[in-house]
DNA sequence: GTTTTGACTAACT
DNA sequence: AAGTTAGCCAAAA
């Protein structure tokens, strides 16, 4: 038998979670892991945010470029085609990178 | 069960 | 400012 607390924290509830966080951050805005996990009610958990991202599928609509480290930087390896996207789609919606950094100062997101 | 892993972080050098 | 360390925690192995 399942309890309550299974259900609420079955990995496919988590992920759910976090779905549902990423997919509030408006256009122009990003948010870091740890805000995300924190807003999803799994503070701390931000490597979480960062392994569910992950799985995502290719064709997702959930806008995955929006989250970056704490440092504003993109986590993906310097250049890496996935750095390469993630930064095209962000300067797209009118994000400017300083020295490889999103200035969080201007664009992190705010409730 | 235990161990390893990672799109992370804050705190120290 | 840039590199290192130790802590983090859910998933997967």
């Amino acid at each position: 038998m399942k309890t309550i607390a299974d259900d609420n924290n079955s990995p496919e509830l988590n992920h759910r979670r976090i779905w549902q966080v990423v997919s509030q951050i408006p256009e122009g805005k990003v948010a870091s892991y740890g805000q995300v996990a924190e807003l999803a009610g799994l503070p701390r958990a931000a490597r979480l945010v960062g392994n569910v991202l992950k799985k995502l599928p290719p064709d997702t609509k959930l806008p995955w470029h929006r989250v970056i480290n704490s440092q504003g930087k993109i986590s993906f390896p310097y250049n890496s085609p996935g750095y390469k996207r993630q930064k095209a789609l962000l300067e797209s919606e009118g994000i400017t990178l300083l020295n490889d950094k999103v200035v969080m100062k201007y664009y992190r997101w705010q409730l």
